[in-house]
DNA sequence: AATTGTCCGTTGTTTTTCCAACAAAATGGC
DNA sequence: GCCATTTTGTTGGAAAAACAACGGACAATT
């Protein structure tokens, strides 16, 4: 178990301790009760359907978020880099069972603590609590934001409107028309939901049309 | 203007106020300068592109949360009923102009306060603050689930995969193989991002082949 | 009883996507 | 450089979905 002095680099890296100071999270650490544990590639952090009040932090290492539906189908929903919160929702949520599982797809080194040590303001009254949630509130935000824009732009019937939808939003969130996106071309079509093969043939035919250019992952639009 | 003391029907009705008296909430009202508002059936609550830090409380009447794509396009992205809560993501995330309008289906009353008079505990410390920011993470997580599992839904390829993938979603939700839908067909079909006559098909199908048995908006799933 | 409007199922045609297989290009060691 | 592997583009046939149009069932209204 490393001590709380050790995790000044997540400290900085995570959005979560945004306006905390080091010497502030230090006290924040005992306060919370943060648990250190170490995965190895193919465990579990946390296995669909068990309960738990705990909010996860990826210090080191990659996880993937699963989700599996009635038939054994198995579906990354989301993919954890270090620095980012994960799990929280289904805390907050206070559900009995969660419905996804954790899974580290390197070894990884997680920082837990219980949700409900973040809501109640402790006895030494530090002040960075309120700022803690505050931070919380608009990362749970943020996520939900997320999932919102990548509902807007699946709900399309045709490949050729995903793509489009998916292109103009990237390219408003980055305020250019030429911009790199971080998926390749089979992450791409598995985010949109359609099939690889007809994804590139309708980014080919884009191209023809004079509606975009690219080469690999960069991207740009033509007015 | 009402008077607070008016929304004792809300108070109750809204999980928002859960586990704070009617008493504590009339403080709370005026902590958090809750403001009454009215729209009338196509006025809009908040415009795309603008920016705010309130969040919202549907009292009496419907809105619609709209999203609309470069084209022109308007989709539906979620009807709000009296009682809930809306626009807090937006509030929360701290963004700049937000990606969404807010729109009145119905006359209705609205209730808006200030997310950082939440947050922020007030000069009489009243203890149903924490209370309050419990329950709002607690419905913030909630809706996140609740797209995460709509994702899951329309993330999938075919509109059989589909419409069982929501079904079944639907049946462990309620705990019982036989329940009834809040939407009709076409809405089903947008919420599916599917033709409605498709759907319609497909439906009639899964019926001819025993998978399931279905009467307007009640349906039975059949091992 | 007639009318209007909405919702739902059905059918046939057109269009699009999926699928499988292969080729070209890029990537990453060694 | 060279080979193995991964990624991407392309094509043709099979399958599925979209689309459009229609008719029946039902409820509310006049």
């Amino acid at each position: 178990m490393k001590k709380a002095e050790d995790y000044s680099l997540l400290i900085h890296l995570s959005p979560l301790f945004k306006g905390i100071s080091k010497e502030e999270s230090l006290q924040l650490f005992s306060c919370l009760e943060v648990r250190h544990h170490s995965y190895r590639k193919g465990n579990y952090v946390f296995l669909a359907g068990q309960h738990t009040t705990d909010i996860g932090l990826l210090y080191s290492g990659q996880l993937d978020i699963l989700q599996d539906d009635v038939w054994g189908n198995r579906r990354i929903l989301e993919r954890v880099t270090p620095g980012e919160m994960f799990a929280a929702a289904f805390s907050c949520a206070d559900i009995e069972r969660i419905p996804i599982s954790v899974r580290a797809t390197q070894p990884s080194e997680v920082l837990l603590f219980d949700y409900r040590r973040v809501l109640t303001t402790c006895s030494s009254a530090c002040q960075f609590h309120t700022q803690l949630i505050l931070n919380m509130l608009e990362l749970l935000s943020r996520k939900s934001i997320a999932m919102m824009e990548k509902i807007g732009n699946i709900t399309r019937h045709s490949t050729r409107e995903k793509v489009l939808s998916f292109l103009s939003q990237q390219a408003q969130l980055r305020q250019t028309q030429s911009f790199e996106i971080s998926f390749n071309r089979q992450e791409l079509a598995e985010y949109l939901a359609v099939d690889r093969s007809a994804l590139s043939t309708e980014l080919g035919r884009l191209r023809d049309e004079g509606v975009l250019r690219f080469s690999k992952n960069h991207f740009e639009l033509l007015s």
